[in-house]
This record gives structure tokens, sequence and C-alpha cells, in this order.
DNA sequence: ACCTGAACACCGTTCAAGT
DNA sequence: ACCTGAACACCGTTCAAGT
């Protein structure tokens, strides 16, 4: 592929490039000369394409999120539709964070005033609203939830960073620990990022619980 | 100041250096070279108080939450303690997330997992133990309300970055939005880290009312 | 119009050497 | 023991030049 005025890739191509970097080796591994290495390109050349860093990665961000806000609440009639939708909405968010290692740090890296992030607001705002929350509670319920699904997302990022200890070796007598509860709750993987789906869930549905309780 | 065995600095002292930078400038401007130059030293002194950047930020958030897992309840008793307790060591978290600008960033840049951050994870389960909640529940409650704290931290450090867009100007017609109500909502200020007290409270009065409700 | 190559001002970290 | 200086392999971005 020789240098020349006909145009060898596209701006997606280019996301996709960054995407499959940042789930390999991380979002500090996502820069402009490796994206452009990993495409055969120079690092200037991005620079046709995007006029920054922070340009692809809003771009990263809108594909990230593209779709969220349309997630469908599926087949669950026992719970009223808003908030089977909020659920969904939530749900699918959390997904795509999870389903793409190191989108969070990617997420909070900037600003998130993309087209896409308006309509998840958007989208929680109004099913709030459906469940007969005011305009203004509406909208705080909506933040809310954005915070909770962005908040365990980030707590289960820095459970991921953090390096597995060694268990300390038997011995005969046992200092008091300063965190008991905290060690007692071990088993919930709620930080080393090995929570099971119905725990994930649990908050959120406390959250809309409290939410909702409001109105 | 003459190069030689004798100890120039503390640990303390390139800690709180930076943090000036980190509140200044940012959190990517806080580079091993930066905090050096700040003491007047070069980068490679400071391998010798800290075995890397990752360590110097891990002493960083302790030297952030310190304190928090001990938040007084202050002097509101016409609520139970334990919920005014709850709201006391979420608020210390919040406000030292808020005092230090770019911390968040530091906080969601790596793991979580000492002596201090260990602390207010203890201190917030204690609590919704006190409150009723069975061992798990409370430990998955404490996650919540960490979660919370972060994430809105979050969200507001992205309102911070986002640059604000000069009003369109005036037209005679205008286009329908396609986010109607998170444009109403903007006088809350949730989306440009205007929001005040008050309304980053309510979130989570109503996470715990919700958490609460299933003891 | 698209791309390269050189350049600038950075980065974290290692290593040998100085006092 | 503490610190410097040089070095290595990076970074985002700009600019002149090539096709």
């Amino acid at each position: 592929m020789k240098p020349g005025p006909r145009r060898s890739i596209s701006q997606a191509d280019i996301v996709d490039a960054a995407f499959e970097i940042l789930e390999e080796k991380g979002f500090a591994a996502v820069s402009v000369r490796a994206v452009a290495a990993a495409l055969g390109l120079t690092p200037t050349a991005l620079y046709t394409y995007f006029p920054s860093k922070g340009a692809l990665q809003a771009a990263m961000i809108e594909q990230l999120l593209a779709g969220v806000a349309e997630a469908d609440a599926g087949s669950e009639p026992a719970e009223p539709a808003w908030r089977e939708r909020i659920h969904a909405v939530a749900a699918a968010l959390r997904a795509r964070i999870a389903g793409h290692a190191g989108s969070i740090a990617l997420l909070t890296s900037g600003p998130l005033d993309g087209e896409r992030s308006r309509d998840v607001a958007e989208a929680l705002i109004a099913a709030f609203a459906e469940a007969g929350l005011g305009a203004d509670e509406a909208a705080r319920a909506g933040h809310a939830v954005r915070a909770q699904v962005i908040g365990a997302a980030a707590l289960d990022a820095a459970a991921a960073a953090t390096p597995e200890q060694t268990p300390a070796p038997q011995t005969l007598w046992k200092e008091p620990s300063r965190h008991p509860r905290l060690e007692a709750s071990a088993h919930l993987g709620l930080d080393t990022g090995e929570a099971d789906e119905a725990s994930r869930r649990w908050a959120l549905d406390r959250l809309i619980d409290g939410l909702l309780a409001s109105a």
C-alpha cells in the first residue's frame, strides 16, 4: 500500500484497532503510535483522521455506548415496563463496560458529552419520569444510576489491577484483623471483580427501590 | 543542598509536592520528573524513596483517604446513629475527593487495596451491619455506597473536563432536541459539576433508603 | 488529499558513577 | 546512603516534504 491520495482506511478501522489494543494491553497502551503501528501507518497519518488523541478517544466512547440507550427490556413482564426499562439500560451500560476490558478507564479519562452519552442519560431520565418522578427528581435519579454503574465498574477495575496476594502462611495464633467484616465478605468477590451477576444487580435494584420510593 | 548521605526530604514531602501538582495541573501532570523538579531533585533520586510511580500514587491515595473511616457524625441526633454514621463516612469520602482536584483520576488509576481504603470499606460495612443488615448484605451495601460516591465523582470530573459550549445563536425556529429531558435539567448542574450539596446528598440518601429497606 | 520522516518536548525506569 | 548524569525505549504533536 503506497502513500498516495487514496484513503486506505476509515475512522472505524482506527477505532477498531484502538479497541483491540485497549482490550489486550490496557488503557495506557492505547497510544497514537501503537494504534498507527497496528494499522501499518505512521503516527502522523492518524492526524489526518482525528485532530488529537482525545478526539480518537471520544470516538471510542461513542462506539462503546452505541445502542445502550435503545436496550430492550427483554421478556420479563412481571415488573412494570419502566422498571424493566431502567434495568435494561443500566444492564446494557454495565455489559458494554464489562465486555471491553479497560473501557472504564476510557470512560473516566475525559468528557462524557458525546451524542451517545446523552442518549443514555436521556433514556434513564425518561424511564424515571414514566415511573412517576418529577422532572428534577427524574434527572437526579438518572444521574444516580449512571454514577452507580460507572462507580461499580471503577471498583471492579481497581480490583482487577490489584495483585492477588498469596495467603499468609499458617501460624499458630492470629493477629486480630482490623477489617474483620471486609475479610468475612471475601467470598462475595466484590473486591476481586469476581462478583456474580445477581450480586451486581442487587445494588442497582436497591438504588432503584430507594429512588422510586421518593415518588 | 549538596548530594550526600543525608536524606534531605521525607516521603511525606514528596507526596505533598505530588498533590500540589495534581491540584494545580491535573493528574496527567503528576510525573516522576515533575515531582522531582518541584523538590529540586533529579527524577532518579525519587526512586530512593519509592520503588515506582505506582508506589508514589498508592501513598497519595493513602494520604487522601486518611481519617475518612473515622469521620464523625457531627451533631444531628434526629436520625439513628448508624444512618448518620453512613452519611458521615460517605460525606467525608466525597469531601476528600472534591477537595482535591484531580483526585478521582488518582483513585481510579490503580488498585484500591491500601490500609486506608480497607478502613473505609470496613467502616461502611460495620455501619450497615449495625443498621440490621446481614453480613453479606452489609458488605454489598458498603460496596454500593463506595461505588455511588466514586461514580458521582467520576461524572463530576467528566463534567469538569467538558469544554463549556457557547450557547447556539438565536434562531427563529428550533430543531426538536433529541434530549429534551436532559436539557431541561441543566439548571440542576448535574452535568457541569455545579450541583449543590443537597443535590449531591439526595442520591446517596435514596441509595441508603433502598439498601436499608432490604433489611 | 494522504502519507512519510525528522524533529521537539516530554515520559518511566535502569545503571554506573560520584560523595 | 543518597544523589547525579547518561541512557533506553517510549509519548503526543507539529511541520516540511513527497506522491
